[in-house]
DNA sequence: CAGAATGACTTAAGCGCTTCAGAAAGTCCA
DNA sequence: TGGACTTTCTGAAGCGCTTAAGTCATTCTG
């Protein structure tokens, strides 16, 4: 390498090199309509050889005021949001919807209060944010606000200026619940995503729950005590235990508590198929037979419960679905639309082998 | 909102507001003691009446020539790659040890022809690569090194300037395979990760397999086929299907085949814990008891061997301890290091329920 | 009390690119 | 043959910020 410590080539580098101007060179890489073709030839030849690899991203950006990327905002850890397959499905697929574009993803992951913290958001290189299950208050959306990002939203509440995509929660929990009340089951148990902005877990008044910050934690919740109600079984006879993140060693944990409170629950309501499928493990562990002792039921129907052993009944949105309209709601506010009516996916129950009669 | 479609503030706006130089704003924000209290607080206060949301983070890279992202780049889509949580852990770990330094993670997934495409690397803003598990050949590393990015490798063969971890790939392969030979078996199937740069999936020869692109792939796959060499177990006697991605059903429907030839295998050299459980389902679809008619070994240890039925046979490798080290040699390499010596994280096998006798 | 040291700001030179409004030269057609 | 276009390229004004170097009072020293 005969440049290992040389200035890195510039534009005008190789506009010298060429002896034409900068703009010529731009146009080269931009707008390749504005030259002869063989101009943009000799120029390029000029850039391989000088080992100028392009135009520089980010003095592009701020010439363009685009930067080409989107922030994803998290409400957890990596691995802890990575762990729900319904986010991967989501995140992929709205990653394939703004490819086209050539849109990179961003991501911001959760810190210690919940949400990415609000200095990286206000530093953070991207043209437009998408807020992933966030709490109501964390202080990322203000910090969006303030820089007057726009904003894309999905399973959160609407934030004023914004587009949304969501599923019916309540709906969806509340079919769950019917399910098993036409079973005959009169004991619930409930596996609750995490409720409070602090990481917690544990058992839980309805009360408390309800009042969660999480609109979906809080709607799925909602769906199923309203639907219990309806039954004539209160919210008070109803155990809730928060799981703290998505792991299966915490669903486990908080299913085993669940499934040894007195008297025992004879059904399960899992806000996600992951707290699902560890309810199961847990249940297995326990020496209890799925659905024989205990029907559980999931929540997204992600791939795996599929092939769950028995098979998880859960609750089916489509998360492509979902994820691809984000993708369309993100193209849309960055091409300067409006945000559109929020956009709902519909649910609905797939029956398969983990509940039964009671 | 007074100002919906006014220009954004600057922070000329800022020093115009408190009558003071451009550069006293900058300081306010970047050295505070540079300038008194006093007057920092001033400024402060008039950035937020002015709705002024901080240095432009665009600007203030161009300025500083740093991003403060880091550019990860797969070899496949977001799903596929996040399917499986050797990822997840190793990204999270990495995630978490760049943090302190507030940097944020590019993706750059894999497009059609494996790895991100060269054009997204060569436009990515970001100040440093991390290639995770990308075929030798790929574009992107080319961009990687056209551009002069510092090069974090993680599993995959050295690049000249790059820094490197990276497990005993085939050390921990044939420990597996050891471990199967020492039960007695002698009928093998292996159920391969990607071996090519194009996505295919099937039947393969070993001699194919070998010239994997693939460095992970074609290690692990040296250490099963050498060790059973070494047992007088030609590589053409061992069935070797390659599974096209992560996901369960192409890892099950590989499996399917497998446990389907005749004579039927007795033992299952996975090169993943997600192929290993995919593996066992489809044992369990056909009927076949894990471990009495077929023994099944995975790779990497991740939570869910743990938790599967019958517990996973696996080889163990400290993910986390893989995704910190990345992230300090990031670290080290921003702060203008060299690459040291490449870093191996050691592995070792971890002995559960699905192997028994053969 | 002169001269050095300190503190608090400002000046101005970039960082590397895009893009709009021309200019120069060539092409067309009646 | 000459005005109206086209095509091809250039000039120059930004984009919004950082930072080294410099200015000007003040405050210390001995």
């Amino acid at each position: 390498m005969t440049s290992t410590r040389r200035r890195r080539p510039t534009l005008d580098d190789v506009a010298d090199a060429v002896g034409v101007s900068r703009a010529t060179v731009s146009n080269a890489y931009n707008r390749p309509d504005q030259l002869s073709a063989q101009l943009r030839d000799e120029v390029l030849r000029a850039a391989k050889k000088l080992g100028y690899p392009g135009p520089n991203p980010t003095a592009r950006s701020l010439a363009t005021s685009r930067t080409g990327a989107i922030a994803f905002m998290l409400d957890a850890s990596l691995s802890a949001a990575f762990s729900d397959p319904a986010l991967t499905i989501t995140l992929d697929a709205l990653a394939t919807a703004v490819e086209p574009g050539g849109h990179a993803l961003l991501l911001l992951p959760g810190g210690e209060h919940g949400g990415p913290p609000a200095e990286r958001v206000l530093t953070a290189q991207a043209d437009i944010a998408v807020a992933y299950s966030l709490a109501d208050d964390t202080p990322a959306l203000e910090s969006v606000a303030a820089r007057g990002l726009p904003l894309v939203v999905i399973d959160q509440p609407l934030v004023p200026g914004a587009a949304r995509v969501g599923c019916d929660d309540r709906g969806g929990a509340a079919l769950a619940a019917r399910h098993l009340l036409d079973l005959g089951h009169r004991r619930f148990g409930i596996l609750s995503a995490q409720c409070l902005s602090a990481v917690r877990g544990g058992r839980m008044t309805a009360e408390a729950a309800l009042a969660s910050p999480f609109h979906d934690t809080r709607e799925r919740l909602r769906g199923y005590l309203d639907t219990l109600a309806g039954a004539g079984i209160a919210a008070s006879e109803v155990a809730v235990w928060e799981v703290p993140g998505m792991s299966t060693e915490a669903a486990m944990a908080a299913a085993s508590a669940l499934l040894r409170e007195t008297p025992r629950p004879t059904a399960l309501l899992c806000m996600s198929d992951q707290l699902a499928l560890g309810a199961m493990a847990a249940a297995r562990q326990l020496g209890l037979d799925v659905p024989g002792d205990v029907s559980v039921v999931g929540f997204d129907d992600t791939p795996s419960a599929r092939w769950s052993e028995p098979a998880l009944t859960t609750i089916r949105q489509d998360l492509g679905l979902k994820g691809r309209i984000a993708g369309e709601l993100v193209l849309r506010l960055l091409a300067g639309g409006e945000p559109p009516e929020p956009a709902r996916v519909t649910v609905d129950l797939v029956q398969r082998e983990s509940t039964g009669r009671a």
